[in-house]
DNA sequence: TGTGATAGTGTTACCCGTAACAAACACCTT
DNA sequence: AAGGTGTTTGTTACGGGTAACACTATCACA
């Protein structure tokens, strides 16, 4: 039962009978050792199973060809979507992810990155635009690209991938009020920096109407049953509500089903509008208005930025802003 | 703009007038060197900024205190609660995940494999149940302890922790049966192993029954659009079809969706359920028939079996069945 | 005062793949 | 035949943290 390490390239030099530096060439480029040997190497590599390491090259070079994202949350299909974007990219370009989340806490991200840069990433893809400064120095020592997505607003620490939220909730709510509808409440959950933003974009539409902003908000997470739950409260509170613009889908849709519950007709009676575009949101009856966001576009543009960045290029642009898009659905 | 090498402990060190191995001591155990140097050492890292580097660790000892993660998928809301669970138990005992996907391709997952190999994770998690043989040498050879999770049925590498998917259709069958259907259709995707063995549960209990199994199946993934399609089909195929079995929670609120815009009431004309458990099966009207499958617990106890293999315990048990939950909601 | 124990620090060697350089050899050219 | 060129293989050293061992200083106690 001893466990018979790995085998390394000098075993595979030793059963041929070369050194292992033969076997390195022969690994990278066959064609740089004579054609005999060729033949006993890869028969010898096949053999004892030799795996690649790349430890030691990590070591020397301190290129470990591996990307650390950093996202808040995969249970939320707007990051799993994201991730997709990025790794469309990276997985081409022959870059490893490593994926860290943080549950929205700016000091489990602190946590995250340190980890990741013990590993020797070669760079990062961060999903949050604010940071503690212990995490700006050790990206400033390790000398790592970094690129933020989601956020093309605030002020990037190099380069940053986005779109605008404020704007675009503040277009949602436009169209909503264009359409007749007065007496709009916004649906808030988490009350991260992205969710503020669009609460703000809401709060000047509003205004700007001469309408009155009402913002129901709460820290905890999102889901379904809030949405409920802020239903109930919406209507009890300002019984002439007649639309909802919740910060995600999810609200939206939780709402939406509450109204179904109730008899609450959708949109007759009650407006109803989401933010990011899932695919629930568009396959269901009435279907949602919402904003669709660029997720998987934002992760691609995102790593080729850093790619190209670990490419040696320099960065072309700090800001990316990406546009989104509207679909008003059936449910304003 | 020369690209400063990030600090190692031969410059804290320098700084401070002792040798590395002083230093490596102090960050280990600050106890272990003088007071007098303590504070100075502690100085010299917050200054320079030293983070630390496992490249050297790994390459030495082969510990990478990395766990590699196989998951077909991440968009898929299953895979994204099993990573949780997973992480539940890693992130406490210090082990970094390294995720990788493969859109249920067996040639994808034997890249991924080598990959993460190569970076010499500690141990494996897959979700699969069959391999490829190079992929079953590759684990042998590297001598990493392998955990496979999602099916308790076919024979595992070592270990594996998963549920039993044909019983459990099976059990959602025979409750549909026993409600009065005598035409259900099963609505599959994918076509991947488990969705195979829960179909063939579906066909057991029909079978039993003496009612006849009628199967939609695609080689394509699922999404909402295809439960409204498999449901047309299903309609024109079979107009007397009074109950609908789907292979997951999307194609049956497909389904469902489809049936309300058609104006088909659910359950008094159509059954439906669907296998996982998601939040909007639970959050819909009708609330959605489903099997609850332990996701979580899944993921927490494959990663605790892992784990407890890499602190050197033999394996306790080969093969660990969770047991499902199941919620017979309001669409039956 | 010598002996042994202990605490604190230094020295050396190692992990493994590869860059850089060296060497050996075949073959061609003048 | 000497020199030049190219091909193939070998040798050496390196990266950064740490195990193992070596050494020194300090102190207690017989």
């Amino acid at each position: 039962m001893s466990k018979n390490k790995r085998p390394t390239l000098q075993h595979v030099a030793d059963q041929v009978g070369v050194t292992k530096m033969t076997v390195s060439r022969y690994l990278r480029n066959p064609n740089q050792v004579s054609p005999a040997l060729q033949a006993k190497i890869a028969a010898a590599v096949e053999q004892l199973g030799y795996i690649p390491n790349r430890a030691p090259d990590i070591l020397s070079n301190s290129k470990s060809h591996a990307i650390g994202v950093l996202l808040p949350s995969l249970t939320n299909q707007v990051f799993a979507e994201v991730l997709q974007g990025i790794e469309s990219v990276t997985e081409a370009a022959g870059y490893q992810t490593m994926l860290a989340h943080y549950g929205y806490s700016q000091e489990a991200e602190e946590a995250r990155i340190a980890t990741l840069l013990s590993y020797n990433v070669d760079g990062l893809i961060l999903a949050e635009s604010q940071h503690t400064d212990r995490v700006l120095k050790m990206i400033k020592t390790a000398g790592v690209p970094v690129v933020e997505i989601m956020d093309s607003v605030s002020e990037p620490i190099e380069q940053a991938v986005g779109f605008d939220n404020a704007a675009a909730s503040r277009q949602m709510t436009e169209h909503m009020i264009a359409r007749g509808r007065r007496h709009i409440v916004y649906f808030a959950a988490r009350m991260d920096v992205r969710t503020q933003q669009r609460m703000q974009g809401y709060t000047q539409a509003m205004e700007a109407r001469g309408l009155e902003p009402r913002c129901l908000q709460t820290t905890q997470s999102s889901s379904f049953t809030l949405g409920a739950e802020f239903l109930d409260q919406a209507l009890s509170q300002y019984p002439e509500t007649d639309g909802i613009f919740c910060t995600n889908d999810d609200l939206a849709i939780g709402a939406l089903f509450e109204c179904q519950k109730r008899g609450i007709a959708v949109p007759a009676q009650m407006a109803i509008a989401g933010f990011h575009g899932h695919d629930i949101a568009r396959a269901m009856h009435p279907r949602l208005a919402t904003v669709i966001t660029p997720r998987f576009d934002m992760g691609k543009q995102a790593a080729q930025a850093l790619v190209a960045r670990l490419n040696g290029q320099a960065p072309k642009t700090q800001k990316t802003t990406l546009e989104v898009e509207f679909d008003f659905g059936e449910s304003l």
